[in-house]
DNA sequence: GTTATATATCGACAGCTGTCGATATAGTTC
DNA sequence: GAACTATATCGACAGCTGTCGATATATAAC
């Protein structure tokens, strides 16, 4: 690069996210980042503070029972859900504070 | 499932989300599901309305620059990012659009 | 204790993803 | 035109992901 042609390049550029944060962001989306997943949230949050078991679930979503619990344990492992055993059903609901900290993201 | 122990199961899950929007969103969140490229929305985001080259980028990533592009182009194919061709140089910005719609997803 | 059932885990497999070096492309400079 | 440079694309490769059937685990019902 000899001459800069219209507005400069290189302009140092502050305030670059940590190594932790980024990955922590990375965790966050990737576990958003599948169609059954999303349609998993989506349907938490329709159910509002009613929790839903696996069993809910599966019909709607199409898939095999071992894939759905797959795609709960992803979204649970990064804080969106919340896990409540009863009897032999597993109820999930949405996590309160992670909606918040999704929100706060893109505030 | 005989009796129903605690609460109900198998309750109507409505407002399921159609299989083209979960699609969308999927990809939507897929392509910030990177700690490169979270970084580089963060990046875009300190820049303000200024617009960052590729050769911004990559020595604040430390990645090489194949891969900084190939970065660029996966967060502008779901029109995260906008391209502007000047010289020889390509400078991308936050397309303003894209942080409404995220914003939107959890209003 | 035996049977039934809801969920989780395992093993395997195809497909996608992030990365790089090498190369192609397009625009600038001489 | 020739040389240079910023960026994009290509080919390849290791690693991760989503999916399933089979199986293990845990609780309930009898």
């Amino acid at each position: 690069m000899k001459q800069l042609p219209l507005i400069a390049c290189c302009t140092p550029l502050a305030n670059e996210l940590s190594d932790q944060h980024a990955g922590e962001l990375e965790s966050l989306f990737g576990a958003l980042a599948d169609k059954n997943r999303v349609k998993i949230v989506s349907m938490l949050l329709n159910a509002g503070s009613e929790a839903c078991c696996v069993c809910d679930l599966e019909p709607e979503l199409g898939i095999s029972q071992p894939t759905v619990s797959y795609h709960l344990k992803r979204l649970t492992d990064v804080g969106l859900l919340e896990r409540e055993k009863r009897g032999t059903y597993a109820y999930y609901r949405l996590a309160p504070k992670a909606l918040q900290r999704v929100r706060a993201l893109f505030a």
